[in-house]
DNA sequence: CGTCCACGTCTAC
DNA sequence: TAGACCTGGACGG
C-alpha cells in the first residue's frame, strides 16, 4: 500500500475520523517487537499530518483541570503494508499493533501485516527531503541545490526512490513516473533531470493524481473521492503491466520500464 | 504441499 | 550489496 499517496490518505482519514474524539488509552499488540507507547495525558486528541512517507500523529493534552498546552507527536513510517483502520472497540482488526481507544468506544488501530513499519515519539527524519506534493518549491531547492551530489551519479530509475530527494516516491510512482515522462530509466540522474523538465514536475502531478483516486491496494476508504474502485488500476500504466520490460535495480527492487529503453544504454 | 513475490527500510559483513 | 525483518496471496506440481 504506501506510497507517498496512500501516507497522504491515511493522515486525512485519521483526522476525518478523530475530529471531535477524546483518546484516553494508548495499547500496544505484544506480538509486535516494536516501542512500548503510553498516552501522555489523561485524554487527549489525535490529528495527523503526512510528508513524504512518514506519517505523524499529533496528541494534544485535552485534560480539562491540568492543561498544558503540550503537544506529543508520534512518527510512523508504514512498511509495506501498514495502514490504519477506524473501528468500534473489540472490531479491531487482525495484525492490528497499535490501539488508540477513545472514551466512547471506538479505536483508531495501527494495522500492519508484515510489521516492517515503525513508530517513535519523533518528527520528521532530517535524512528525507520535502513533499513534492505539499512543498514542491522546497522539493526542487533541495534538488538543485544538491545536483552534483554523488547520489545523482546514479541512474534515474534508482534515484528515484532515493527518500533523502524523492520522499514519498516508491516502486509503483517511479514506474509511473519514468512511463508518462516518457524518460530512459537507465539516463544519469543528473543528466535525465536537467535535460527533461518534466520529470521533477511529475513528481507532484503523479502522486497527486494518485491521493485523488483514492490510492493504491489496502485503500483507506472506499471511494474517498467518489472515485470509481477501477480508476487507480487504469491509472497505473507501466508497474506490474505484463507488456512493460522489467529489471532488478541496484538496490534489488523490481523496476518496470518502457521497452523502448534498452537496459545497457547507461 | 512448495516456491516466488509484494506500493520499504535497516544494519552488518 | 547481500540478507534480515514478516505474513499471506498467487500459482505450480
Amino acid at each position: 500500500m504506501p506510497e507517498l499517496a496512500e501516507l497522504n490518505l491515511s493522515s486525512q482519514m485519521v483526522n476525518r475520523v478523530t475530529e471531535s474524539k477524546v483518546f484516553t488509552h494508548i495499547r500496544k499488540n505484544p506480538e509486535h517487537k516494536g516501542l512500548e507507547v503510553e498516552a501522555p495525558y489523561e485524554k487527549f486528541t489525535i490529528e495527523s499530518i503526512s510528508r513524504g512517507k512518514e506519517l505523524l500523529l499529533v496528541l494534544k493534552d485535552h485534560t480539562e483541570h491540568d492543561y498544558n498546552g503540550k503537544v506529543d507527536t508520534l512518527k510512523f513510517t508504514f512498511g509495506m503494508a501498514g495502514h490504519f483502520k477506524y473501528t468500534k472497540t473489540g472490531e479491531e482488526k487482525k495484525h492490528s499493533h497499535l490501539m488508540f481507544y477513545t472514551d466512547d468506544g471506538y479505536t483508531l488501530s495501527y494495522v500492519d501485516v508484515r510489521r516492517f513499519g515503525k513508530w517513535k515519539w519523533d518528527t520528521w527524519g532530517k535524512n528525507r527531503g520535502p513533499d513534492p506534493t505539499k512543498d514542491y518549491k522546497g522539493f526542487i531547492k533541495h534538488i538543485e541545490e544538491n545536483l552534483d551530489k554523488r547520489a545523482f551519479d546514479k541512474p534515474i530509475g534508482e534515484a528515484l526512490l532515493n527518500q533523502a530527494y524523492f520522499n514519498g516516491i516508491g516502486n509503483y510512482l517511479r514506474a509511473e513516473i519514468l512511463y508518462k515522462t516518457n524518460q530512459n530509466p537507465f539516463e544519469k540522474a543528473r543528466d535525465a533531470i536537467k535535460n527533461n523538465p518534466k520529470l521533477l514536475a511529475y513528481c507532484n502531478t503523479l502522486p497527486t493524481e494518485a491521493i485523488l483516486l483514492g490510492g493504491g491496494q489496502l485503500k483507506q476508504w472506499e471511494n474517498p473521492f467518489g472515485v470509481e474502485p477501477d480508476m487507480f488500476q487504469k491509472w497505473m500504466l507501466c508497474y506490474g503491466n505484463k507488456s512493460m520490460n522489467q529489471t532488478i535495480d541496484g538496490t534489488g527492487r523490481r523496476l518496470w520500464f518502457d521497452p523502448k529503453w534498452k537496459q545497457n544504454e547507461i
